[in-house]
DNA sequence: TTTAGTTGACCTGCCCTCTA
DNA sequence: TAGAGGGCAGGTCAACTAAA
């Protein structure tokens, strides 16, 4: 079969210096797959047929009913927004053009489940004023005389700035939801970076002694890359990995299924860190609890972890062995 | 030089117990 | 009874190493 020749429209390449090219339009458009409410510009619609219009493409192509259209320009400085409403521009599209919807309370709780907050925020700078200002020109409009129509136009301007609040309240949790997370994580950092210097743990004119010897070594000598490190090196030269692997942090407590690892070591221990950063023994109670303990915690619970699995790697090393000699 | 595997340290969330 | 503190399991990440 032999075709006619395609004809190939070149595309329409976006300039700054056209804005004209692209509709400036923004329409609320309610998808029917999922009901899920989206404010987008009319440009980024591939068709529109009556009050439905098609985004996507493929297998990725869907269905959205246009329930309002309005014109923004986005061009207006925020300025401009502070003029009086005799300057108002007027909607090129008002609501009562497109199809008739009245957005049930029912429609705003959806919008608290099924809001992208990414899509919103992409406008959210000028939500609020413009399209407010957009809306309140549609409901002082002269468009529709009929006072039903009017009524109807009040409406729907109320469900929407509901739904716009309703936005903002969402945008709002949002952030201050990702807030709380970054605060937590600074008061984790703050410490660390802070800390790891330990002056705040140490004391002008303390004098330490240049040894501390434990079975012939001095444990000073041991190296770590940092307070951490130097810790797990020094349970590790105290004790045994059995009891690394059995046993958890002094004190022992009566509920912990586990013991204690040997207190007068363990005292071992402490003197050295505290000795090795020059750590005020005032304030060395305070270092090792907040600072300290949680990783040598941290490193008897993986110390567990480990043995636990070499043993389990030794018993099936030891089966297949067994399986060879038979 | 790149890639895959290993290892140790750390993070997170859950559960349990204690205490004010 | 709520909050604090601790143990623990599961997961992630980065550093290291060996093989291709």
């Amino acid at each position: 079969m032999q075709r006619s020749q395609r004809i190939i429209n070149a595309p329409i390449k976006f300039s700054p210096s056209q804005p004209h090219l692209y509709s400036q339009e923004n329409c609320l458009l309610r998808f029917e797959d999922n009901n899920e409410l989206l404010i987008v510009k009319c440009s980024s619609i591939n068709s529109i047929v009556d009050d439905r219009g098609i985004l996507g493409a493929r297998a990725k192509r869907r269905y959205a009913v246009i329930e309002a259209k309005d014109e923004i320009d986005d061009r207006q400085s925020d300025d401009d927004l502070n003029d009086s409403d005799a300057r108002n521009d007027m909607p090129k599209q008002s609501l009562s053009t497109v199809r008739k919807r009245k957005l049930s309370a029912s429609v705003v709780q959806q919008m608290d489940e099924n809001l992208d907050i990414d899509s919103l925020s992409i406008e959210s700078g000028v939500f609020t004023k413009k399209r407010r200002r957009s809306l309140e020109n549609l409901m002082h409009s002269n468009v529709s005389p009929n006072a039903c129509d009017k009524e109807n136009q009040t409406l729907e301007a109320r469900v929407v700035y509901q739904t716009i609040d309703d936005m903002n309240r969402i945008i709002l949790q949002n952030l201050e939801k990702k807030f709380a997370m970054f605060s937590k994580k600074l008061n984790q950092l703050i410490p660390n970076a802070v800390h790891q210097h330990l002056d705040s743990y140490r004391e002008k004119d303390e004098s330490f002694p240049s040894k501390l010897m434990y079975e012939g070594q001095n444990l000073l000598e041991i190296r770590g890359r940092d307070i951490y490190d130097y810790g797990r090196k020094i349970l590790k030269t105290l004790y045994t990995s059995q009891e690394l692997g059995s046993c958890i942090l002094p004190p022992a407590r009566n509920h912990l299924a586990r013991p204690a690892l040997d207190p007068v070591r363990f005292n071992i221990f402490h003197e050295a860190v505290r000795i090795k950063y020059k750590l005020s023994f005032l304030h060395y109670d305070n270092c090792y609890t907040k600072l300290i303990r949680p990783r040598m915690c941290d490193f008897l619970i993986d110390e567990r972890k480990r043995q636990s699995k070499a043993a389990k790697q030794q018993a099936i090393s030891d089966r297949e062995q067994d399986i060879r000699n038979d």
